[in-house]
DNA sequence: GCCGTTTTCGGCCCGACTGTTTTCAGTCG
């Protein structure tokens, strides 16, 4: 059972005690040690094997520590066995649709018996809905249309999808009448590879009706879900949503800090300006006033905005993003860590890593041509990778296990490497790496013999076949892979296809292990469907010292431009320029590859070939 | 249910919007 698996009984707990009227402090606690095991590097289960004592894990207590315990024991949480017992667990997937929340969902069982969304539909078809307390024709209305849009996208964006979507929108909004700044916020800046909805902050000095009026206005827009003074939604014929906030210059730092999250990080850094004798909201940072003078309620209604700011105390903070940080006593954190884990202590402490940038990257070391399903020759893909500044590459075509996309035999791949040579030779200023996409065979052997396999100058293998075997024998087929001792890099390691299909079940945290002990690297694949591995896995690699490389696993020259999602992933995972092996020069880079190439032979030879 | 620069008890982040309310609850981000 992997993290994942123990955060999503958690969440599923607190969803069901939010419908049974739980204490929303406990609730929150739930939610809490599932955001806490999520984040978690290291796999709890190897925690507990080891004995130790899971309440050192921040957001998780005594209670919380048995549960686990007793989930990894019995494979369910005991206290989610006692509220299914009295609720239906369906009854968290209502709380799924927009607009209805764990009160309503609670009301729709115990009035109607709806548990399914299924039941829902019905109810609403025979009108039952808009007569019940606290409900309306109107609610009625709008949950019906939720039940549409569930229908109709389940999923989330991949990032490529809404970036897309988000630049046409924020270039249409700079055209409008006296907008100054624009920026996309939310998980589309902290680059998440996958997107629920698009956040859009605009500077605008004064009412802000018009920006949104022209916002609502987007040729593109299908249906348009709210529009006021400050705030506008619109649906996108995809079903993504994009949500627009309109904010005076002195507030638009912290709206763009508030608006791009992550909510847990944006949580930490309230309790942490409440500590410092601050407020903390998306119109600014306040000193809160230290006489007790403004009894008024601030929530009275008719106040002007200038009054209202006015109770929160004198402004500190707001009109740019790391005005807010400085305030609170943090340089700037930069939006692909914000997740509280761990980077505000170190940006308090001065120690936030150097993320690795694009421009850090010097080759590419997973492409396709013609050989195989690639779209472009070999020197067309050189051509592509010199435009792009890089001084090596790998060509890296699949092996003859792919024999659908023409997969490699020895014979075409010796070939093959006579290609590689011609092109060499016409472009002297790229190294072409000779290579292949080699397949981990269902029983763990490699698709081509060893005497191909040394003759290469990079050996990248990968699972393609048999996705569903059981855990061991999947884990003990990528370790018998991994210890090959021609292997150099372990590509797509999980196998992951986002939204279509999960990753293949295996021992992650074994084969980590066995990579740092062979000096094996492990790829994040850049492509916007993949980006495999993921943030957590690939902060866990660099942590035990596995080497890291980007690979865009193209197979036409455009598909080299996704190296910048790989990066923007690896940001995620809190890697430096020194943990990503392709950001080393060309000889630095052949010194590693001619240190493995020194290992693999001695095997070799003291073996007489791999096993 | 968790946790400690105010605490082993008593707190726990913040504001906007919507719809159904005649003064506010629910939902969302």
């Amino acid at each position: 059972m992997e993290n994942h698996d123990i955060a999503r009984a958690l969440t599923e707990l607190a969803d069901l005690l939010e419908i049974q009227g739980a204490s929303p402090f406990r609730v929150r606690a739930y939610r809490n040690a599932a955001a806490a095991v999520e984040s978690l590097a290291r796999p709890v289960r190897d925690m507990v094997e080891a004995g130790e004592d899971l309440t050192a894990i921040p957001g998780i207590g005594e209670s919380v520590a048995t549960q686990i315990r007793a989930l990894l024991a019995t494979g369910t949480l005991p206290r989610l066995e006692e509220v299914t017992r009295e609720i239906p667990r369906s009854l968290a997937t209502l709380t799924q649709l927009e607009g209805v929340g764990p009160k309503k969902a609670k009301v729709l069982y115990e009035s109607l018996g709806v548990a399914t969304i299924d039941d829902l539909e019905r109810a609403l078809a025979a009108g039952k809905v808009e007569d019940l307390p606290g409900f309306g024709k109107r609610t009625a209305e709008r949950i019906a249309h939720a039940i549409e849009v569930y229908r109709r996208h389940s999923g989330r964006f991949l990032i490529h999808e809404a970036e897309a979507v988000a630049e046409h929108v924020a270039a249409y909004l700079r055209e409008a009448e006296g907008v100054g700044r624009v920026e996309i916020a939310g998980s589309l800046r902290r680059r998440k590879e996958t997107i629920g909805d698009v956040d859009i902050v605009t500077e605008f000095d004064g009412d802000g009706t018009p920006v949104v009026e022209h916002f609502v206005r987007y040729p593109d827009a299908q249906d348009v879900e709210a529009a006021g003074s400050t705030k506008g939604t619109i649906t996108m014929p995809s079903g993504l949503q994009v949500d627009l906030r309109v904010v005076p210059p002195h507030s638009f730092g912290a709206a763009l800090q508030y608006f791009t999250g992550s909510k847990e990080h944006s949580v930490a850094l309230r309790i942490r300006a409440v500590r410092m004798g601050l407020r903390l909201n998306e119109w600014g940072v306040f000193r809160t006033p230290e006489d007790e003078a403004m009894e008024e309620d601030p929530e009275e209604s008719g106040w002007e905005p200038e009054a209202r700011e006015a109770a929160w105390g004198p402004r500190v903070a707001g009109e740019r993003e790391e005005g807010v940080y400085e305030a609170l006593g943090l340089v700037w954190i930069p939006p692909v860590l914000r997740e509280n884990r761990g980077e505000i202590e170190a940006a308090e402490e001065g120690r936030l890593p150097e993320l690795v940038r694009l421009e850090d990257i010097r080759g590419d070391l997973q492409m396709h041509s013609t050989w195989s399903d690639g779209k472009a020759s070999i020197e067309e893909m050189a051509r592509a990778c010199l435009e792009r500044g890089y001084a090596y590459m790998a060509i890296t075509d699949h092996s003859q296990a792919m024999a659908m996309v023409g997969g490699l035999t020895p014979e075409r791949a010796r070939e093959q490497w006579r290609e590689v040579e011609e092109v060499q030779e016409r472009l002297p200023d790229i190294r072409i790496f000779r290579s292949a996409e080699v397949d981990i065979l269902k029983d763990g052997a490699l698709d081509l013999p060893d005497d191909v396999l040394e003759e290469l100058d990079l050996v990248v293998v990968s699972v393609h076949s048999y996705f569903d075997l059981d855990r061991d024998a999947m884990t003990r087929r990528i370790l018998r892979a991994v210890r090959h001792p021609a292997v150099d890099i372990l590509a797509h390691p999980t196998g992951r296809l986002l939204n279509r299909r999960d990753p293949f079940d295996f021992d992650v945290e074994e084969v980590l292990h066995a990579c740092a002990e062979e000096g094996v690297a492990v790829e994040l694949n850049a492509n916007p469907h993949r980006l495999d591995f993921s943030d957590v896995h690939v902060h866990r690699a660099r942590e035990l010292g596995v080497p890291v490389v980007i690979s865009t696993d193209a197979h036409k020259p455009s598909g080299l431009d996704n190296m910048r999602f790989g990066v923007d992933q690896a940001r995620r995972g809190w890697l430096t320029a020194a943990d990503v092996l392709n950001t080393r020069s060309l000889e630095d880079f052949q010194t590693w590859m001619a240190a493995r190439g020194a290992e693999r032979r001695r095997v070799f030879l003291r073996e007489g070939g791999a096993a």
